[in-house]
DNA sequence: CCAGTTTTAGAAAACGTTTGCGGAAAATTT
DNA sequence: AAATTTTCCGCAAACGTTTTCTAAAACTGG
């Protein structure tokens, strides 16, 4: 049916040998002979069998992106840009991308462990069985948005960011600032809120213990943590919120009282999502280049498939502030 | 290295031919053979190597997806919902998932020519040389999102969703109702365009010239235009967005004009994405199931590699109307 | 217990590449 | 022109499965 190495090995009257050399290593077959080559298989249609290379080379030049996330998955906004930032860096590094969801880990284990992966790159809430599931495959991981000692990981400057947030309420005169975060995945949540602390503290504000509140991951949950908050004596001036969703439930309890803003009170958001612009007023938040997150895991995976053995244990990508009228 | 076939083969004494068909076929072969050939593959950490499977099946169980929209591609909440329904039914089908973008479009064609995957899907504005490219090396292709004759295509039921749309709104008693529309991929421009003009006429409802506007897909252009469309004499008080980020800027252009919400406009969105419980006041928009779409897709697509003679050529999701308090 | 039928298992030939090794040919040097 | 080095190419053995064909083994019912 499909024309083979050895059609075009007969059309073009050299050796299979040089025909794969003519495709996989050009400049070891003489010009002359390369035309020939070329020739017959442009002629054959002739293209090589990327499954019958793979299993020559013993090497599949696949990885795979594997969720960690309960439910929305890839819908969320964030993990849907490191996936854009993994496909693209993937692509341009010659390597195909598989992708799966957090459900269905076992079947990226078992594209291991049948040797169709070399590498799986673990976005988020990943947890231990899992690693070890592809190290014992000998199939090479690397982390992004959490992390884990022994793994290479890619992380935002979660600390500067929520840095940037305090830094820029407190040039803005607030100095009751409180916070309402979000039950997204364990790590973000444990590391801004510890950030936000850690900043207050540095810059001699005081947090009560009713300063922070934690809230489920969803709008309606936010409006209902963020109405109590401001509804108690001495209220905030200022809410950092710990994503634009949590944000978008301030503004909204905000409204509801009857508060104006940014006036009454300032609120920042986190992600620096789609949504921001949106937001009446539109919100203030940290960008984090998400996809540059993508493409920085890609890079240590395919260090590590390349053999290199400088991989940094951590990599943090920068975070900025981005400005809107919400504050 | 690896334990292979040959060391089950040999520790368990079968041939390697039953040690296949132990693991492919495990009914053909007798429950005590069985026994004792899995007993030697857990010894060994035997795990079948797909590659070689792929190799002498000629089947290679993958199928991509590949995303066809400039600029955001994953990132649009509806190609995420898209990409999440395939990933899940294909994992679930015993396929894996190649996923990519429009940029790398030759590259998946490519992974056709070389035989690595046998279908793909292709989601939102495909080129027809995109089409040919992979029919031509007998790649079956499914289109989501888009409506070209010859191929099999899942898409939305755009005219009943704006039919919905435009029915809530006229029971609501608006009879001026404009409709603002982002130029996101052709199709969906087309379709809802095409929509809204046959609802209102059906319902005997006049549109003037200028009740119908385009704008860009981000929500400043959309801002821009509803302030537009809200200044000139004789402003509708109804406004359909063509989705719901044009349905944000239209929010965010009433409410500068100092307009009361839904008293004075009645906004609608399109897709029901994450953002409209996130506005205030909460976007009344038209769900559309993404995630079937997507299963849907692969449904079809599997049901064509499996050589099924009877595929529809235009599969339609239903949508559904889900009102908040914009309207 | 036997002939007939159905299951079960093995031998060996694919599947389409890559690559180490060695020799021939070409290019370079003396 | 011979000697030497370098480049180019062919042979053939992997790579790890599946599957067809065939033979042996295990079941039937009489």
């Amino acid at each position: 049916m499909n024309a083979t190495i050895y059609d075009v090995s007969r059309l073009s009257g050299v050796s299979t040998a040089t025909v794969s050399r003519a495709f996989s290593e050009p400049g070891r077959v003489r010009a002359e002979t390369l035309r020939r080559v070329y020739e017959a298989a442009e002629a054959l249609h002739y293209h090589p069998n990327a499954i019958a290379r793979a299993m020559a080379r013993q090497r599949t030049d696949k990885i795979a992106y594997l969720i960690c996330k309960k439910g929305a998955t890839i819908l969320d906004e964030f993990y849907a840009g490191i996936c854009d930032g993994i496909m693209r860096t993937a692509n341009r590094s010659d390597y195909q991308l598989l992708v799966s969801t957090e459900e269905d880990w076992r079947l990226t284990v078992s594209a291991g462990q049948s040797k169709q992966i070399e590498g799986v790159i673990l976005g988020g809430n990943a947890q231990p069985e899992m690693i070890s599931g592809f190290q014992s495959q000998n199939v090479q991981v690397v982390l992004v948005n959490n992390n884990i000692a022994g793994v290479p990981c890619v992380v935002a400057d979660e600390a500067g960011g929520v840095g940037q947030v305090v830094d820029h309420l407190a040039d803005r005169g607030h100095r009751h600032i409180a916070m309402l975060v979000g039950r997204v995945n364990p790590y973000v949540v444990r590391e801004r809120y510890g950030a936000f602390l850690a900043a207050m503290a540095q810059r001699g504000l005081p947090v009560g213990p009713a300063d922070v509140r934690m809230c489920d991951a969803d709008v309606d949950s936010a409006t209902e943590a963020a109405s109590e908050l401001l509804q108690g004596r001495d209220r905030p001036t200022a809410i950092v919120g710990g994503n634009d969703v949590v944000a978008a439930g301030v503004i909204k309890a905000a409204r509801r009282l009857g508060m104006r803003l940014p006036e009454d009170l300032a609120v920042t958001g986190y992600d620096d999502s789609a949504v921001c612009p949106m937001l009446e007023p539109e919100l203030t938040s940290v960008h984090i280049d998400c996809r540059q997150m993508g493409e920085l895991a890609v890079a240590r995976l395919t260090a590590l498939l390349d053999g290199e053995s400088e991989i940094p244990p951590l990599t943090v990508v920068p975070t900025l502030l981005r400005v809107r009228r919400s504050t």
